[in-house]
DNA sequence: TGATTTGCAGAATGATCATTCTGAAAATCA
DNA sequence: TGATTTTCAGAATGATCATTCTGCAAATCA
């Protein structure tokens, strides 16, 4: 018997790498080490086991990359952190390239209502607690733009990254991407000497 | 008999809203009005089927979309058009959100290098048209940031924004979020005022 | 030790799918 | 009109998959 937590991370490796479609049954169990039978005792069936894959990828991968957004330094600072974060996450491992909820869950979304219901969920999530420390360093922000739609715009450059990983992009370029949108939203230094 | 652009256009349809493991080759062969046989002899095979139909999405719907970078007028305002284009796409029928490249073929290469090959060449593709026209109006750029840096950015808020249409967004909040993008990258008005 | 329960690996089931095949209807041509 | 080719709808095939079932081996307990 292995530890439940253990199993979880085996099938977030599973899922994160081959899909939800391209994860079987058969090849999961293994992985997890754990009986057909005590997997479908444990989760009901594989849309319940990639839902607890789910919710153990964000508390493993996507709770620290929350955290670094502090807030902690600078507005420039903790989102350069978090931009940082996401592209390490996503290029750390190559047979994990992307995210699986980005990439993985937005994919399984498409065909499955539970799983779209479990997207938007996520996707909000991310989007409110950038949100959140936009407003708390709203005195840093040089754009006009509302703070929500700064949040939405952020998460997409995050969501486009994931993507842009899973297609095969290398970490240096990602993190040049990110910083330069940061970069936009919190001029470096001279607020404007362009002109 | 039906003409093929139209049979294709039916197959994009399908492929668009099920996706490439969802689309069934009875579906598809239905609705292209094409038996089974004359599909087979005319594209292969599933993949094959695939293949052309993001060829067809590309000159289709894509073309139209990089036509608007133009350049027509200033940076800012073909770069708005691109946006407008891109949201308006991505929510015109409620039965295909998103984009059938950033999304479904984003995701069938996941497990197929052949795809994996050609969403890597259609990214590429749309990342050298954004950097070719931030180059041409290169003086209207405020950012230090490199323009082909600056051009995976706009691409990745582009891919952003169709994953998040996929997921549910309405039109009206994506297109606040892509002109917050350009308006970014060529401030609307005064450089800067605030500071 | 002997009886009973639990845990497990893989076989059995039933469904779906891509791909190929078939036989009849429709169209073409002499 | 009669012979020949084309076209097609759906059946046949073989593979894969999720899910359930089975029979045995290990563990537990009296």
């Amino acid at each position: 018997m292995v530890a439940p937590q253990q199993a979880l991370d085996a099938a977030v490796q599973v899922f994160w790498s081959e899909g939800y479609d391209g994860a079987s049954i058969t090849r999961l169990s293994r992985r997890m080490r754990l009986p057909k039978a005590s997997l479908y005792q444990a989760y009901g069936d594989k849309e319940g086991l990639f839902l607890a894959s789910i919710a153990r990828y964000a508390e493993t991968r996507l709770a620290p990359l929350a955290q670094t957004l502090g807030p902690h330094g600078s507005l420039a600072a903790d989102l350069r952190a978090f931009f940082d974060a996401a592209t390490r996450l996503a290029t750390a491992d190559p047979a994990t390239p992307g995210c699986l909820i980005s990439c993985v869950l937005a994919d399984a979304a498409g065909t499955n209502p539970r799983l779209r219901v479990e997207l938007a969920a996520r996707f909000t999530a991310l989007e409110t607690r950038l949100h959140q420390r936009l407003v708390a360093g709203q005195d840093e922000l040089t754009s006009p733009t509302d703070p929500a739609t700064l949040a939405v715009l952020l998460a997409s450059v995050a969501r486009g990254l994931m993507l842009r990983a899973r297609a095969g992009a290398d970490h240096a370029t990602l993190q040049a991407v990110g910083r330069a949108a940061v970069d936009l939203l919190c001029p470096p230094d001279k607020p404007t000497t362009a002109r």
